[in-house]
DNA sequence: ATGTTATATAATTGTATACTGATATGTTTA
DNA sequence: TAAACATATCAGTATACAATTATATAACAT
């Protein structure tokens, strides 16, 4: 039986990972591995409207996964830890291993 | 600007994430970090209701994140893998760090 | 000051998906 | 075979959330 408290760790640690589970913003985190970016250089890279990429953006930088640092007229993001790199790099290894059942989960819609 | 086997690689590890990013399944992967487990464990490990933690398992299952082992009337539970495991306490440490920011995010739903 | 560029926010809409309750399938024991 | 138990599936509903369009704010240039 779950307590009340590892209620709330799990599901702080599932909102975590809603941050990497969107192709959009995994695009947006992936493109931050290289260095800081700012928003029309993430537009440039990732294909994403200016809006969209902004609102996740928005929450990345909610979800403390992200930081802003504005210079002039543009604001630039980077990861806010070397963790968070080390997360999609570790996601690599799990893939690698089971991405073919990854790749034929139909209960979860590909984007 | 991305390639489409970019794209391709990027939403497959969204989808990966994914199925770490819902508490039922999360609650289901922590219990599991302890050694297999039937459903009957899990569900009453969880609070979940039986139809609910056979779903999530079923996605998990088709993710390849865990497998199931058929024993008389039971079906055993374990992750597939340790890095699974592994990517669950890297987790940890990066909410560790960012905790703050993550639980004041108001653009994902806390449940 | 005015226009232009950079970024953020708001409202709306459509879709995905988590949950529930009912039921089906499968396995064991009597 | 029937009954009891374990697990899976299905239909329906409600909610979360991603994307778009339009607009607002802010910084810079002319």
């Amino acid at each position: 039986m779950l307590l009340t408290s590892e209620i709330n760790a799990i599901s702080l640690k599932a909102k975590l990972f809603r941050g990497f589970s969107d192709p959009s913003r995994l695009s947006i985190l992936e493109c931050l591995l290289d260095g800081p970016r700012n928003v029309s250089e993430i537009v440039a890279v990732t294909n994403l409207s200016q809006p969209n990429a902004s609102n996740h953006l928005s929450c990345l930088r909610d979800c403390g996964l992200v930081t802003a640092v504005q210079e002039g007229r543009y604001v630039y993001y980077h990861l806010s830890d070397d963790r968070v790199g080390n997360l999609l790099t570790l996601a690599d290894e799990v893939l690698a291993e089971v991405a073919r059942g990854v790749y034929e989960c139909t209960r979860v819609t590909q984007t």
